[in-house]
DNA sequence: CCAAAATAATTGTCAGACATTTAAATGCCT
DNA sequence: AGGCATTTAAATGTCTGACAATTATTTTGG
């Protein structure tokens, strides 16, 4: 266990102090932190500089902070929610900044989509089943744009995701697709390539519904495969543009 | 496109301007932002408030602040430990703060961590395998604390998804596994319940070394299942305590 | 008794000052 | 000319004190 550098700013300190508090269980959901001039008191700085720690932990959701009389900082309770779009910023931007290609990032997507089949073969619900099939409904319609083509991607395969009936596998998997969209969006779906990944879409929805695991796999790994090849033409072209 | 809520403080909205910047690439890594002054004066408030700002975005590893002549704040590179530690961050709290039951958050591991193991049984190295037969001798201590066992069972997992040689999904697994380390950490391993779990470790390795998927698949399956029982039979002890 | 006004606690913001850190510029000596 | 010490300038980190804005509670007036 690495021990603190000694050259911190001391708004990072106290942030950390009151974050590790958060974390061990000694601050509780909902609790109310002393007042910035109390903390400033409590650890001998400046109440500038217990702001500034309080607003580190504001960026990670980790309190909320209310003005007038007894306003203050409480602890935040993270939702679902609030946690999944959290993961898909951070997610977005390591993917953003370090190059992935296309293949690599495919390739990721498709393996963690694959680790929900078998449980939502299992418990897939109609409302989610008719969910997916209004989905592709959508993307059906001939003057889609890309952007909303792929939206309505994501809310597809965030709806097979849920069939899985467990939400700590959803949060992680929808954080995990979605911010691999912006990746996925560098592809120009054609016409032809749409209709081929709607049918894809549907053996997807017909196999949930036989409960046939098999045969979903089978078809991911189909749609895995194509978007993979229309991801390579794309390069292609831009290549020799 | 939603339009500023109007009640929102200054540094928040400070922050989202420059947050939106960095994401949409106007800055890129590396880029210096203006001083805390010129930052101050182009939005019109003053250096305090700019500093709120950046804490924010510090909070979020998006900046880094260096001090001194031609310091300042600068667009951070993003690494995968970085995003992983953020990412563990914020699922262990959330996980700690919804109540989630040991079977479902145990589901929702297994369940992510067989997605790697169709890559992982074609793609292992012998460094790899090297890697976790070392943590295997390590968990075969006798007098290893619980706290010990778990960290080097992490290790272990964590070397098996490394096994898919996919970076993108070897950050989302192991900081999806990390996360719910605390959860595993409730239950206290006897003696035999380590040496099954061990056993279960040597036969994932012997599978993953043979390139036989199914039996890495399967090992992993048993591992669930009895640490599904051996979690409940610490709960039963606990209710009846 | 109820509504309006005063009150107090607390966060949000500002202005100015000083301390500290660090790279670059300068000057001095060989 | 070249290398070492010193100075300088730019920037962040911190402190102080003040005021504005917000809001739950309390007081007051009818």
């Amino acid at each position: 266990m690495k021990n603190a550098q000694p050259e911190k700013s001391l708004s990072a300190q106290i942030a950390d102090a009151i974050r590790t508090a958060i974390v061990d269980g000694r601050l509780l959901v909902g609790d109310r932190l002393p007042s910035e001039a109390e903390l400033a008191d409590q650890h001998g700085v400046s109440r500038a500089t217990v702001r500034e720690a309080l607003k580190r932990l504001a960026a990670q959701s980790l309190i909320r902070t209310e003005r007038g009389a007894f306003g203050g900082a409480f602890v935040n309770h993270l939702s679902y929610d609030g946690a999944r779009a959290q993961q898909v910023t951070t997610s977005t931007l390591l993917l953003g900044m370090n190059a992935i290609s296309f293949q690599v990032a495919c390739e990721a997507r498709y393996a963690l989509e694959r680790s929900c089949t078998a449980l939502a073969a299992e418990r897939r619900t109609d409302a989610l089943l008719d969910k997916m099939r209004t989905e592709i409904e959508t993307q059906s319609a001939p003057d889609l744009s890309d952007e909303a083509f792929c939206a309505s991607d994501v809310a597809f395969h965030r709806a097979l995701v849920d069939c899985a009936g467990n939400e700590v596998l959803s949060y992680h998997l929808a954080g995990s697709v979605e911010a691999m969209q912006p990746l996925m969006n560098m592809i120009t779906f054609t016409a032809r390539s749409r209709a081929e990944i709607i049918d894809l879409h549907r053996a997807i929805v017909a196999g949930l519904e036989r409960r046939d695991v098999a045969s979903v796999d089978s078809a991911l790994a189909t749609l895995e495969a194509y978007t993979i090849t229309l991801g390579q033409s794309v390069l292609k072209a831009r290549a020799t543009r």
